[in-house]
DNA sequence: ACCTCCATGTAGGCAACCTACATGCTTAAC
DNA sequence: GTTAAGCATGTAGGTTGCCTACATGGAGGT
């Protein structure tokens, strides 16, 4: 039973294909393919069957792959203990994350880690909230959020830490008729034009919470991905929508107006293999995406936060 | 970080020098000093350092030993759960024990492993105490004994089973004056001659326990290991000894006498290393093991079992 | 019917691990 | 003080085994 073949059953498993894995391990498909047999032979059991155009694992398949988390992270695990020997945390890790949140935590993560020895690499994508996942196997540390949950679909098998409960708001333009109000209803939003997003995407449960709420569907404008995308055209009075409060930024031509009346929180939560959260230097950064994400949710921006934001 | 290379630290922090853990992974100390040097570079740490004629682990060294029993027990759970999947356990179990347990247990083992595809390789040796906890380097399984606690010394990171708690009694010849005692005090046995065994043996601590509880020193006619030649010794009126209940053969040429006043028992416990016991076919084993015990507790030889076992 | 994607097979290069043998150091024995 | 034994280390060379390059064949999608 060799290292090299549970973690390439693993990895078959978290991305589906030999190419992938060949791709993401810088080796050919056929070197991964001979191992594959070898493996085979030695355990005397059939790890994998052709499906369709690629492969599936068999039921051995899968008890090597699950097994392969256990032993890579005990592996981890005692490089950790060494690494506490030797000094400070140090690394470089890899860092993936949703836009809107990387936006309000990194910065301060990187001036948190300006006196250390660990390096970050960053990657951001948006994706529905189950994809976030996936990316585990590709970040060491992955910032995904939840609006249902403490922990995102389909990272039950995984490290996860909230890093801050989010509310989201309704942004609206400085002049609308509901910019003054300190909160709002379903009923007060249900009838106004929407900037949406597409089904799948980061805020389409609120917007189904608010239609279940009132029984009425929403007068949807135009569906769009992107946060800033959403900012502009509430800005130009396109309609009203949903923005995460942290992370958008503060400004005098739209206001965020607190939804009350529906759940309307989303946890942003950091997430990674059981093997990656036990190097010493991903909890270091996990502790510092804490620590930031404790301050953001203590301080909310102010109107003074507001001033220098815009003016500064 | 390479299993190999862990696996190299542990068996040389238990087996001390190069050339023993050559001599049991069937290597030259040649290429297990190259895999050293390789794995320091690697790690950036010095592993080992010179001390007298041998090598000696540094810290880093040790904190890999260490990880080494962690990752080979992940690894070998594994492997059993695989073969939960594929049938029945198998495979070859290498089990040590000191003689005298095993001469209680073992056949009582094999009787029960009739219909199993395990197969059994046995050895024995009469060792201190302290010293069984080592031979789980080499044996899956070692029967060993403990005097004092229900874990024998030295055995503190091994998985262990206690198999049977076995009284110490006081062999007598059979015309003895104190053959026909319903059981015996030290102040009964504490005048006559004994065939002892030497310091640090099996029964040494009951004879200190004697000597304690009565403040005289016991006169020690001679000293022997085999508990065999202790019999002869004693059926030949050389003078009085102890002996395990259950695993000395009943006989009409002397007599086992119970001693109370002081604790004498000892107790018979399975130990193996946490990889090893992960194994299937060695937890099957233990759990033979631990029946055999339970039945030897239960029913101890009646005066039918002696007629049957010395005519017979 | 074509093209694409995926896995598999074969031949050969290259790296890594091991053996054989020689050397140097340390401790114990004579 | 010299010798011998035990232990680790270094060098050279052979063998194993992992990987790449390239070719083949099957399964879907257009």
């Amino acid at each position: 039973m060799e290292v090299r073949h549970l973690e390439l059953l693993r990895d078959l498993r978290d991305r589906g294909t030999l190419g992938a894995v060949a791709a993401a391990t810088y080796r050919t498909p056929s070197a991964l393919s001979q191992q594959l047999r070898t493996a085979e032979k030695e355990l005397g059991v059939k790890l994998v069957e052709p499906a369709s155009r690629g492969l599936r694992l068999t039921w051995a398949g899968e008890i090597l792959a699950d097994g392969a988390d256990d032993v890579l992270t005990a592996l981890s695990r005692v490089q950790a203990r060494l690494d506490e020997g030797t000094g400070m945390p140090a690394g470089t890790v890899r860092i993936g994350t949703l836009p809107s949140a990387g936006a309000a935590l990194i910065p301060g993560l990187l001036t948190r880690l300006r006196e250390s020895l660990i390096r970050i690499e960053l990657d951001d994508f948006d994706l529905a909230e189950s994809d976030y996942a996936a990316r585990t196997a590709d970040a060491d540390i992955v910032i995904a959020h939840s609006l249902i949950a403490d922990v995102p679909l389909g990272a039950e098998h995984l490290a996860s830490r909230v890093l801050l409960r989010e509310p989201i708001d309704v942004i609206v333009p400085a002049g609308h008729r509901l910019a003054s109000r300190a909160e709002l209803t379903p009923q007060d939003v249900v009838g106004e034009p929407w900037v949406t997003v597409p089904r799948g995407y980061p805020f389409a449960t609120i917007h189904e919470r608010i239609e279940a709420a009132t029984g009425r569907p929403l007068d949807r404008v135009v569906e769009v991905r992107d946060n800033r995308l959403v900012e502009s055209l509430v800005e130009q009075g396109h309609g009203i929508g949903l923005l995460p409060r942290y992370s958008t930024p503060a400004s005098v031509t739209y206001r965020l107006v607190p939804l009350t009346g529906v759940q309307a929180t989303r946890a942003i939560v950091a997430l990674a293999r059981p093997d990656h959260a036990a190097r010493r230097a991903v909890q270091a950064v996990v502790e510092g995406l804490v620590d930031v994400g404790r301050d953001l949710g203590r301080a909310p921006r102010s109107e003074s936060n507001l001033k220098a934001s815009t003016l500064g």
